[in-house]
DNA sequence: TCCTAAGCGAGACGGTACGTCTTGTCTTCCA
DNA sequence: TGGAAGACAAGACGTACCGTCTCGCTTAGGA
C-alpha cells in the first residue's frame, strides 16, 4: 500500500503545484479544473478522484502550509517580543511570498482566515498562561484573538498587494504598535 | 425622460432586493441571475440591461449603502469621541441587520472593502487636519488608513457572525480600545 | 410564436440531417451528440433543449419518415394487389435509400422496428375489414401481424445490406410470395 | 497447466453468469464490465484477459447455445415435420426461458442473429440435399434461408416478450403454418 | 390623436465548465 | 507467475449557468 500512496501523494503535488502556479497566472477564480489537470498532466477525472472541488485543493495546500508556519512560530513567543515574532512572520511570507500571493489574494482571504483562527486558538493556550497575564479586561478573549489573527493576515494581505514597500523588520515594528501591542494590552 | 428613470429605479430596486433576500436564504455565491429574475419578477434578460453581472448589482447595493452611511456618521468624529463613534456604527450595524450580513457574509468581504476603504481615504482628511495630530508616526498614513477601516469591518463581520453577542456600546469600546485609539496614538 | 417555432424546427432538421449525414459515415453507435452539433453548426446544450438523447432524435426521424410512408401507401390495398403492394414499398425503399439503410442498419432495427408495428396496427383494420376475409384462422392476430411487418423489415434490411441485388419489383415478388400470402392465408 | 485452463474456464463461466443475471436486471445496454466482474467477484482488469469487450463475451455464451441447439435439432427434419421441429424449437426455448430473454431482448437481436444464420447455412446442405427439393423457384435460396431463420427468431422474440400466451405445440404448428411451409413452397 | 422610442418579457441560442461515468491500460502487490 | 487491486488517461454524457440576441408587447412623451 506504501507504493500507491507514494502515486496518490505525487499527483496531489501535481495539482498543487499546478494550481499555484496558475492562480499567480490568472487568479484563482479564472483557474478551471481541467486548465489545473493539463497543467499536472493528469486526466481530467483524476482530479476528482482526490478533491471534491477545487476549494478543498486550496484547503489541503493551506494545511500543509499552516502546520509549516506554526512549527516555524513555536519557539518564539508573541508576548515577550512582539517585534521579533512580527518580523519572522513578515519574513516567512517574503520567503513563501508566490504561495502567499496566491492563499491570500484568491478571491475569499475568508476560507484563508478559517485555519488561521484555529493557529489562534492553539496560540491562545500559550497566551493566556503567560505570566504576564493578569485578568480579563475590557476586551473579551475571543475578540482579542480574533482581531489578533484577523488582522495579522490583513495587513500581509496589505503588504503583498502593494509590493512589499517596507522591509520586513520595519512591517514586524509596525504590527507589534498597531496590533499586538494593543491586543495584548487590552486584553490585560 | 423623468417617466422612464423611474421606471428603471424601479426595476434596479427590484433587484437589489431581490439579491439580499436570496442572499440571506442561500448565500451569495449560490444566487443565480436566474434566482434573482425570477424573485424579482423580471425578464431574464432585463438584468443585463441593467448591470454587466451580479457582482455588479452588489455594488450598486454598497454603493447605497456606503453614502447612508457616511451621511449618518459625518457629525461625528471619530477622533474626538472614538467610543461614541464606534458605538454609533454597530447600532447602525443592528438597525440594518440582515442588509450587512448579507454584505459581509457574501463569500468575499473584500469586495465589501474596496468601498470602505474609499471611506477611510475621505476620512483621512479630516483626520489629519484634525489639531490634535501632530506629526508622522512610526506607521506609515496608508497603514493606518488600511487598518482602521479593515480591521472595524472584521470586526462587525464577526459581530455579525457571533449573534451579536454584546450590545453596541460594549462593541463601541472595544473596537475604540482595540483599533481606533491604537491607530490614532501610532499615527501620531 | 410562429416565429419561434419555425426557428425551432430548423435547428431540428439541422440535427436531424447531421445525425443521418454521421450515421452513413461511421454508424450509428459512434456518432457522438458533440459528432451532431459540430456538424449541425448548433450548440452541444442546444441538443438537449431538443432532445433527451440520441435516440429521441432518431426516433424523430422515424416518426416523419412513417407518416411519409404510410400517406403512401394508403392508396394501395396490400391484399387486393400484394405484388404491386410489396414492389411500391421496395421502390420507395431504393429512392430513400440511404435514410432506410441509417435506419435499418443502426444497431437496434428493433427500436426501428416499434413504429413499423405501429403502421401494421393502423393497416390492422384495413385488413380485416376486407370483404375477402373469412373468420380466425390457425394464427391468432397478433402474430399474423407482428410477422408480417418484421418480416418486411428484415427482407428489407437483408437487401440493403446486399447491395439490393434484385429489383424492386422482383422483391415486390418475394416479398408477397414468402411473407405477404402465406400470413393473408394462415389469417383466413 | 491442466490446472490452469481449468480455472481459465472457471473464470469465464462466473463472468458469462454474471452477464446473464445481470442483463435480466437492467437490460444488455446498462450492464457494465464493472457490474459483471463485481457480480461475478473477479478483479476489473481481469475481464479483459479474456474478452476484450462485452459484445465478445455474449459471443461466447451464443456459441455455446448454439451447439446445443443444432444437437437438439438434427435428429428432426425441418422438411419432413415441420410442427414437430417448430415444436421441438418452442420447447427448447422454454425450457431455457431465461437465457434466450436475455439473448433475444439484448437492444440488437441482430447481433444474435448473426451465429442464428450459420446454422442456418449448415442446415442449407440438408433443405437443398432433401428428396422432395425440385428446383429453383421465385424465391432465391439465399433470401429463403435469410427469411426462415430470421422470422422464427422474431417469432420466438414476440413469444418470450408476451410472457409466451400460447403453448410450445401450438407455436409449432405457427411457425410452420407461418413460415416453414411457404418458405419451403417458395423455394421448389 | 397618433407615433415613435424606450423598457420590458419571453425564450432560443452559443459557449464554458462542471461532475459523473465507463472503458481499457498499466503498475504494483500477493499467493 | 498469474490474478487481484486499483490508479490512471481518455473522453462522452447530461446539467447548469452565463451573456447575447431577436421578437413582439406595452407605454409614455412629443408631434
Amino acid at each position: 500500500m506504501d507504493r500507491i500512496d507514494r502515486r496518490v501523494k505525487r499527483t496531489q503535488k501535481l495539482l498543487q503545484k499546478a494550481l499555484i502556479a496558475l492562480t499567480l497566472e490568472k487568479g484563482y477564480d479564472h483557474v478551471t479544473i481541467r486548465d489545473i489537470t493539463d497543467r499536472a498532466d493528469v486526466g481530467y477525472a483524476t482530479f476528482f478522484r482526490h478533491y471534491p472541488d477545487k476549494d478543498h485543493l486550496l484547503e489541503d495546500i493551506l494545511e500543509a502550509m499552516k502546520d509549516e508556519f506554526l512549527r516555524l512560530l513555536a519557539p518564539y513567543s508573541i508576548i515577550t517580543d512582539p517585534q521579533k515574532t512580527g518580523a519572522l512572520i513578515f519574513e516567512y511570507v517574503q520567503a513563501n511570498q508566490e504561495l502567499c500571493q496566491v492563499l491570500l489574494n484568491s478571491t475569499d482571504t475568508m476560507s484563508v482566515l478559517k485555519p488561521v483562527q484555529k493557529i489562534g486558538l492553539q496560540e491562545e493556550r500559550l497566551i493566556y498562561n503567560h505570566p504576564n497575564r493578569s485578568g480579563e479586561g475590557v476586551v473579551p478573549k475571543e475578540i482579542a484573538i480574533h482581531h489578533l489573527m484577523t488582522s495579522l493576515v490583513m495587513l500581509i494581505r496589505w503588504w503583498l498587494e502593494n509590493d512589499m514597500p517596507y522591509p520586513p523588520e520595519r512591517m514586524g515594528q509596525i504590527a507589534a504598535e498597531l496590533i499586538i501591542l494593543p491586543t495584548l494590552k487590552a486584553m490585560q
